[in-house]
DNA sequence: GTCTATAGGCTGATAGAC
DNA sequence: GTCTATCAGCCTATAGAC
């Protein structure tokens, strides 16, 4: 848990207010930032309960005060960064669902959109899987998830009525798709810890090789059977 | 979070000690079982620290004391529960492993082995999901995951030699099997109240359901591929 | 907006009677 | 082995100075 200390980037202060005295002081919103930023490491590692405000403030370095006034308590925080969050990966996902690309091809755009989100919050996914654990589905969250699990829903629909993918329960694909990357992006931190301390004696996978794993066997192991007494080369 | 009271199993009082006086005394052991029993369900839910030693001793319906004499603490009684149930599980899986059955069918046994644990352990995927998320892999869980990757490892190393499996990376398998069922697994309470509560517009498949088509898809994606030139029913 | 000081609640652990 | 009573420590939140 090393402290991430003061590398906000420095906001140009273009038209912001006056120039301060003595001792430099951040704008709001860098405060507000770095609560963000910081609190979503801590959630992701220890969880709600297992996160001190002294941690988090310490972690921003701001003072504990400022988690109070910027966003209500250590609960709003909390809920500050699950909504702003989620609400954007929700749209990055929704936006693999274009026109008309072949029901595969998008499959495989959404395998790519949801492990994206690794590179660019790496802690979400950790910190998003411990809510599902404790809390279960949150009413605020649930658009979210449904929009997430809607693309995937039509997706799969469209591709057995087109024949691209033999019939198969949708829902059974988003979670053996969607779940299994949000599962091993989750448990990345722990399998790196655990190669380097030398506890396990196998090469792991990265979460880019995993995505690819998930995505190729999803396509073969729904490709249209071969209608049994008419074509030969039917698989193509 | 409603309480689970007092409906401890009454043991029956064969080769145990002399009768007891007015007010009917439990024995040591059940009082130890039943504190393991209502902490993995406590600690499942809400975490370690999310859980207070108070409402474990409510809901096991001992006294808060007992934890500590019995384990020594908190710590000591969440750990036991992991020790125990993991080497438990650890075990179970490790019997699929036998003789020389193909590939393809261990790995389906695989499959049900872990899927095994929801009925008779249902809070335990929970668990266990939180220690990966929070702690890594403990020293002393090491093993037992080992010898769980093991298996999968060796069978699918197996499988590719002789011909019953294309040639993959036996990490991929075992993450796109177990850590799927896991995720499947422990998110179950989440799906269940999300659909309870109407919030949830899909059928949500059950676990049994999610594990069989885990194993479908994973046979029929790993399928040797069909030799170039050779044959022309080649995935007979 | 930011900071210091402090209030008040809850938690895990234990001493000691039975 | 079990239970009651108690305590020290940490935690979140806030009042009020700047």
């Amino acid at each position: 848990m090393r402290r991430t200390g003061l590398e906000q980037p420095q906001r140009e202060r273009a038209p912001g207010p006056a120039p301060l005295r003595r001792r430099e002081r951040r704008d709001p919103e860098a405060t507000r930032a770095a609560l963000l930023r910081a609190a979503e490491a801590l959630f992701a590692e220890s969880g709600f309960d297992g996160t001190s405000v002294e941690q988090i403030a310490e972690a921003a370095g701001v003072n504990k005060a400022m988690i109070n006034y910027h966003f209500g308590g250590k609960g709003g925080l909390y809920r500050a960064i699950l909504e702003e969050t989620f609400s954007e990966i929700a749209a990055r996902v929704a936006a693999v669902e274009v026109a008309s690309l072949p029901a595969p091809r998008v499959l495989g755009d959404l395998v790519r959109a949801v492990a994206g989100v690794a590179i660019r919050r790496p802690d979400f996914p950790r910190m998003f899987l411990r809510e599902l654990l404790t809390k279960g589905i949150d009413p605020k969250m649930a658009p979210h998830l449904v929009r997430i699990v809607g693309v995937t829903h039509r997706t799969v629909s469209r591709g057995v009525a087109e024949g691209s993918l033999r019939r198969v329960d949708p829902m059974l694909v988003h979670f053996g798709l969607v779940g299994a990357l949000v599962f091993y992006l989750a448990t990345e931190p722990a399998r790196r810890s655990a190669v380097r301390a030398g506890r396990v004696p196998f090469r792991m996978p990265t979460p880019g090789e995993f995505a690819a794993y998930l995505e190729e066997l999803t396509l073969r192991g729904l490709a249209p059977d071969p209608v049994a007494g008419a074509a030969k080369g039917a698989s193509r």
